[in-house]
DNA sequence: AGATGTGAATACGTTCACAGCC
DNA sequence: GGCTGTGAACGTATTCACATCT
């Protein structure tokens, strides 16, 4: 049986994946882990023992080979299937998300959008067709769809999360910025801008402070 | 002097304002640090004691007073300014994120819109009207802007990028998937649905290996 | 009852220093 | 020279167990 692995570690690979896979588009062939740890503000140190802990090698003087380094995350996080998500909300934000080629590049398909404004049923966001809120059921079902994007307004966010997990859903990534009350077994993620701004404010003006002090 | 407080517990700091922030717009009054475990995926035993580092007590039985919290919170974390953000992008996105709530509910204000796009310049997203970024450099002065958001196309986002640190920004949200290369001193943040889905989707899957192979 | 508060043990992450390889 | 790989020491987080208060 293969051990599960911790969660900072899983957490950490996720960050070397995505960065990796960035660095490759923009032509680059081998990356070291100090240019790990700076893209993900990770240590190098733990990005060299993260690597070790999957097995991976580097070679000493030049660094990890790109292309090598994403397919052995990806084996190691299983991470070699695709998965159709099913985005409810055809405004200005759902448009954006069917329409970016984020999600696809790394393996998620929006497949289904939704919307309960009769006005967008029927118009194309992205490259599929916006359907009533009424067929989420079905779709869920036959395309298989675990995960669910939220992005409609705040007051149908928590309406909309319970119509998802009666479908079937599991996974729910909510653009707004409202508490979702789930059951248990449900994950929600929210996408929120503002804490990584809060933390790093904090030490924005940490580091002001401090200059202040030792003009005085 | 004030102490600068561990990263890691002003990253769970913010993550306990905001979910209580939230709690209390359900009209909430007290909040546990069970609650608080759960909505945050932070340990309440953990959640305790950092409320006991920044000599924040609740009653016992009852939890915390969640006013109170965020008060507490709010000035320990030094976030009780405003502060004025420069959007780049008025597409689906730049508007979405432009007419959201969630950012001026917590102090961050967008003060300015631009766009390179001449049919988009002038019209309206959320309160403010979109300009053309060549006006980037004299608003940012002007409004004495630190944040910027860059909601373009990923095409574009490494050349926002630089005007954005030219102009005077030292802080960056990255909506797009392209890494950003920016001198040191400016902290840049990409803004990645995938990651949190790749991390719970490798736990998803484990349980259900670890199901199969429990009925073998 | 139902919470907070805290000691003690353990696991995990971070950092330094340096050996080893290309 | 530049980067990986790793031992050792330290600091931080997690968890258990239980005393304590309302």
């Amino acid at each position: 049986m293969k051990a599960t692995l911790q969660p900072g570690l899983t957490n950490r690979l996720t960050k070397y994946l995505r960065t990796t896979q960035q660095l490759i588009e923009e032509g680059r062939d081998a990356v070291s882990s100090k240019e790990l740890g700076e893209y993900t503000g990770i240590n190098p140190v733990q990005v060299r023992r993260d690597l070790n802990a999957i097995d991976f090698s580097g070679t000493r003087g030049v660094g990890y080979q790109a292309h090598d380094l994403v397919e052995a995350v990806r084996n190691i996080l299983g991470l070699r299937q695709t998965y159709n998500l099913a985005l409810v909300g055809a405004g200005n934000l759902g448009a954006a998300i069917a329409s970016s080629a984020m999600l696809p590049k790394r393996g998620f398909i929006i497949h289904d959008v939704f919307d309960n404004d009769p006005k967008k049923i029927g118009r194309t966001v992205g490259n599929v067709v916006v359907k009533h809120i009424d067929e989420l059921e079905k779709s869920v079902a036959e395309a298989d769809e675990i995960i669910g994007i939220i992005a409609t307004p705040a007051s149908a966010a928590q309406e909309v999360a319970e119509r998802m997990v009666k479908a079937g859903i599991k996974v729910i990534l909510n653009y707004t910025d409202v508490l979702l009350h789930v059951p248990p077994g449900i994950e929600t993620h929210r996408i929120d801008p503002t804490a990584q701004l809060m933390h790093t404010l904090y030490y924005l003006t940490q580091v002001e402070e401090e200059e202040k002090s030792e003009r005085e």
